[in-house]
DNA sequence: ATTGAAAATAGGCACGT
DNA sequence: ACGTGCCTATTTTCAAT
């Protein structure tokens, strides 16, 4: 992890499709060696994926809420992860500090939606309540951090 | 937004960087048409960009951490936004409903930094106070929505 | 450095309005 | 007739080794 690394990464978080020769220019190296690097930095699990950014909204997701879980004392951690996992609205999932083990980034398209999977969740083994809160707006999210 | 839309975002949702060529083969239509699709899916910003995931721990940001701030009557929402948006390590901003106005998920690399990171946030015009929380773990994060 | 593949662009065809 | 969406064909650029 080099400077020229740490400006690949920097590029590929902003601009995930920007082809190898366009990064070899901006980098001052070959597409062959950039690509090599981007290779090496996905095999040591720097880079972990790609994602097309989706605007929520446009497909029908317009309702966005965290929730945190209070667990049961001497419920299994994993076991309430695992069952949250099955729920496919469930964006994103901490397991945190505090009174709420977990918190849930989660999207849906309507109130009654949002209503109908809270009822789910407070119904997992080993859930003992939920708190929601909406977001009114997203300010921003997923914004890349300037560590260079 | 017909149903190969649909399949090219969801596509694009985990497989940013895959080629027009192979969209074009897995939606059974040729390499231009999906190139044309997708620049339409861009105009009208249902996909709003492209990103590669990092694994922060990598990049030396190994702590994870949601804050809530609880906003001074009387201040404007906006420039407290505004304001947490000039700090970096504040990877996302949700104004949300509730007695915390704004929620923060933000990535430091130690517990001094975060807590510098606090006292500069309870420090910014607007701001009555911070509750901070900090991840465990991250069982998974920006996982794609299924609304297909 | 070379070869095959893909991106980009232009032009045309068919369909539906 | 016009806009839309897909195709083919060609050139340029890129990926891969």
């Amino acid at each position: 992890m080099d400077d020229i690394d740490r400006r690949i990464v920097q590029l590929l978080q902003t601009q995930a499709r920007m082809s190898y020769a366009e990064l070899a220019r901006q980098v001052g190296l070959t597409s062959p060696s950039v690509q090599e690097r981007v290779a090496k930095l996905e095999r040591n699990e720097v880079i972990t994926g790609y994602r097309a950014e989706i605007n929520s909204e446009a497909i029908g997701l317009g309702i966005t809420a965290l929730i945190g879980i209070v667990t049961i004392a001497g419920s299994e951690y994993a076991d309430v992860a695992d069952a949250i996992r099955e729920i496919t609205e469930v964006e994103s999932c901490y397991f945190m500090a505090g009174e709420e083990s977990y918190l849930l980034k989660v999207r849906v398209g309507t109130m009654a939606e949002l209503e109908y999977l809270v009822t789910r969740l407070s119904r997992l083994p080993g859930v003992g309540g939920t708190r929601t809160t909406i977001a009114l707006s997203t300010k921003w999210e997923s914004r890349p951090q300037d560590r260079s």
